[in-house]
RNA sequence: CGCGGGGUGGAGCAGCCCGGUAGCUCGUCAGGCUCAUAACCUGAAGGUCCUAGGUUCAAAUCCUAGCCCCGCAACCA
């Protein structure tokens, strides 16, 4: 079977409600899946939820539920809220599924049997209130810590230890072997920054079931449970495992996808798209794990930035907090995802202001791209009964020109510079309405001809607009397909070849895409 | 001496890697058009590209030093 693109987000911890930072990952790496799919290849897009850890096991029992009814209940607001982003993934994976679950003891017993693990003892002052170990930087001038830890003691204990160091040098050469391995090269140089000048700590796996017992039992130690690492990233393999990606069979695993398994070729994955806050967790700990493993690395890690709003970091506690449920709600999925993807690159931190948003809406969709769908289908449907005349071509190259650099774009992973050429199209068309003025074509009978050309090359590019819109504003894509009266999505890139109006169609009515909201 | 990002016309940004007319969106002003969601098109005004040095025939773009904003982290396993 053929090698299936596959790409993931982060799955997210699940301890609130979804915030602008998900939607934002979400909505990108969904662009980037669709521009895949719509360039023909077998895609598989994943994302979801990480559900193990003492806040989730504090949070569920402050709420009287068991973490996972806890969990159960909030994994519902998530899976609706990848809906209302009108995210095309293909499954949407939770820690807590005995799939993920039976596929992380065999890898950790698999390694544990590799004699890749080791105890030690740690030995540190201990927060039983917060239940977390504090350090020298939690300390008062004054060298105590704080009231609002309580008691304060010191414990010893001993855990599980997973060894980075050894693997320290090879992840520098393979990270400046692979310049695309880490995107944008800002991250790269900061990890290969990070690599050179510390040395690794090995990475702590596990936590003692007295204290943490919301977590995967470690398979050779019942006393234990595994500690994030070998839970959360093993998400991005456990998922393809339980499919029966054969990727996995060299492995000999104590661990049988089902019966019926569709087996694709998804590991490695192509892209992992992640928060900058992980960049370490991602290409630092999770390819020195890949590696101890046997498994291949990702091909790559895009890492983008995170939103401010009105300057300012968000925060709940300023309430300063960009709610994208309401903003979709007010505005459309569609406008939503199109602010986020058009407003920043990919890799820089973005900064949400509500102006910002209203005038992208209205400069850009509404007067741009609706605009010019409405006064095209209009003018065909008053000067020629909506039917599309005979083909002409007078756009045709340019449409052209600006599809191979929309995919160039995607291909690259950059999105905002794909919405920027087609705007450039967008905008070329409507400079095309005033420099041929079809509207006064459409008064001197003897220019009928150049009418029907001009018709012919306005609603054919409407069409070509639909298809290139696709991975970004799916709904929208459809609707103008389904004002051109044509069928079915305009999910294929291969549609942007000119001609695909013939002449006779019959094109629907125009509706407004995006309405004007002048209050 | 922690790490990283940034300082470009009124606002927000791109360009910087691969030096060579400083570009885009919004806003302002003027004109055109009237098919269209009072939308569209054209033109204009407006910039010491943070500062100071340096390299170069030529620097927003490369090098050095400094100033100022902003994030992250600070042996939290």
């Amino acid at each position: 079977m053929s090698k299936v693109f596959y790409l993931t987000t982060a799955i997210d911890y699940v301890n609130g409600q979804p915030h602008l930072g998900h939607a934002y990952e979400k909505v990108i790496t969904d662009a980037i899946a669709r521009a895949h799919r719509s360039f023909g290849g077998k895609v598989f897009y994943l994302t979801g939820l990480d559900e193990h850890g003492q806040k989730v096991q504090q949070a569920a029992v402050a709420e009287g539920l068991n973490p996972q009814a806890y969990c159960d209940r909030l994994a519902t607001d998530w899976q609706a809220f990848t809906r209302k982003l009108n995210l095309a993934n293909d499954d949407f994976v939770r820690t807590t599924q005995r799939r993920h679950r039976e596929f992380v003891q065999a890898i950790l017993a698999k390694l544990h049997a590799a004699n890749e693990f080791y105890t030690a003892k740690y030995k540190g002052f201990y927060s039983a209130k917060e239940e977390t170990f504090l350090t020298e930087k939690d300390r008062r001038p004054d060298g105590t810590f704080d009231p609002a830890y309580g008691e304060v003691i010191e414990l010893e204990e001993t855990n599980y230890w997973f060894r980075l160091k050894p693997h320290q040098q090879w992840l520098i050469d393979y990270i400046e072997a692979n310049p695309t391995f880490v995107q944008p090269d800002y991250r790269r140089n900061e990890v290969l920054g990070f690599l050179k000048n510390n040395e690794l700590e090995d990475l702590c796996i596990s936590r003692p079931a007295t204290r943490l017992n919301w977590g995967i039992p470690l398979p050779f130690d019942p006393d234990y449970v595994t500690y994030v690492w070998f839970d959360a990233l093993v998400n991005y393999i456990s998922i393809p495992a339980s499919l029966g990606d054969p990727s996995f069979d060299p492995l000999r695993l104590d661990y049988q996808p089902a019966e019926n398994a569709p087996r694709p070729a998804l590991w490695p994955a192509n892209l992992h798209v992640i928060g900058k806050d992980i960049l370490k967790f991602h290409t630092v700990y999770w390819p020195i794990m890949l590696k101890a493993m046997g498994l291949p690395l990702p091909q790559q890690v895009l890492v983008h930035g995170w939103w401010q709003k009105d300057g300012e970091k968000m925060s709940k506690t300023t309430g300063n907090v960009v709610d994208p449920v309401a903003v979709i709600d007010e505005w459309g999925v569609d406008a939503f995802r199109f602010y986020v993807i058009r407003e920043l690159a990919i890799g820089p931190d973005g900064n949400w202001t509500d102006a910002g948003f209203k005038s992208r809406y209205h400069a850009e969709l509404a007067n741009g791209l609706g605009n010019l769908i409405n006064r095209s289908l209009a003018m065909l449907k008053r000067y020629r009964k909506s039917i599309v005349p005979a083909r002409h071509d007078e756009l045709a190259a340019e449409v052209a020109r600006a599809g191979a650099e929309t995919r160039t774009h995607l291909e690259r992973n950059e999105l905002q510079a794909a919405l920027i050429t087609i705007g450039a199209l967008i905008t070329r068309a409507n400079q095309y309405v005033d420099h041929t003025a079809p509207f006064k074509l459409a008064k001197d009978p003897a220019q009928a001809q150049r009418l029907d050309e001009v018709l012919y090359n306005l609603v054919e590019v409407c069409r070509v607009l639909a298809v290139l819109l696709w991975p970004f504003l799916p709904q929208t894509a459809t609707k103008i397909f389904a004002q051109l009266g044509l069928p079915g999505e305009p999910d294929q890139f291969a549609l942007i070849a000119w001609g695909g109006l013939s002449a006779g169609h019959q094109c629907g009515d125009p509706v407004p895409l995006f309405p004007r909201r002048d209050d």
